[in-house]
DNA sequence: TCCTAATCTGGAATGATTCCGAAATGAATA
DNA sequence: TATTCATTTCGGAATCATTCCAGATTAGGA
């Protein structure tokens, strides 16, 4: 298990010499809290902005953008979905629901070799993506003439 | 094997009773003749304005869309890069350089079974999506000075 | 040849994300 | 504690790929 956490992540800015702002702190609360759901900046801007007296979705951008480049987080993108911030930095399967946007981990049990791709291709893989699409349980379990019907496939909103 | 021709293409435009225009003649060369770059919509645009007299960037994106949907090809996205399209329908891995922007595809050995994860979430998985990322072999020949540079991910312009 | 639903088109609209210069502020230092 | 300044924040404008739209054109069946 892989997954970040508060004192990970401050600890981490401590150790990258990034300043320890209330902004960042109520970004680092709102990532680690809804860390399950895939969070958009969206959401994250609407969540963090509960936490602290002043943030702006351009510093929200700015700082999950600082984030991710540092390794903290994951920056993902999906489908005809904004982009979305990866809490687990494990190596595993995101599973999209098509109809309402959820997005599931599912951990690889057997992963493929990117040793085989450098010998055969020259290809050195740095970063792993997998997503599955489709449809989720709860998504299944409703009448057929909703499931025609459009798809939901934001957070807030 | 299971890549995009022309005549697949127009055959599979006649059976679903979609006309053949100008246009969508001259989108479909576009599209096979550089199915191996993955190609984005201005790519297939100006490769298409140059078979035909007429052609609009609206109906590019317009009928890739509508190819995309029919299931005549697939509608990529990527990280930090313009919307692509996929003529190679067999499942495989795109792996994508993080420098050069190119695209290969690599097809896998072994696959995972969605099975499992129908039997252990209840998520039924229509459609899969595998990317690696990291440096082509041609990137990795560059001195490290260019390696560090900025990145080229776009197709043209 | 006619007819019409399908298709095409250019320009405007969209909207998430990025950019920007100025103001604010952590936190290192004296 | 005061000083200092690189870092960070912020609002608003800019970007730009993609979508939308309403009117003009056209493929292809009758
Ligand atoms: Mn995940
Ligand atoms: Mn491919
Ligand atoms: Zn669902
Ligand atoms: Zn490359």
């Amino acid at each position: 298990m892989n997954m970040i956490t508060k004192e990970g992540l401050i600890g981490q800015l401590r150790e990258k010499g990034l300043k320890l702002t209330p902004q960042r702190l109520a970004i680092v609360d709102a990532l680690v809290e809804n860390r399950h759901l895939h969070p958009g900046a969206r959401l994250i801007y609407a969540e963090a902005a509960k936490r602290t007296k002043t943030v702006s979705l351009s510093t929200v951008y700015a700082t999950l953008g600082e984030f991710a480049q540092q390794g903290l987080i994951k920056f993902l993108e999906f489908d005809r979905m904004d982009n979305r911030y990866e809490g687990n930095l494990e190596e595993h399967i995101n599973l999209v629901c098509r109809r309402c946007g959820k997005i599931i981990d599912y951990h690889i049990p057997t992963s493929i070799e990117p040793k085989d791709i450098a010998r055969e291709l020259g290809f050195v893989v740095t970063d792993a993506r997998m997503e599955y699409y489709g449809y989720c349980r709860d998504c299944l379990a409703q009448p057929k003439e909703v499931m025609a019907g459009e798809q939901t496939r934001d957070q807030d909103g």
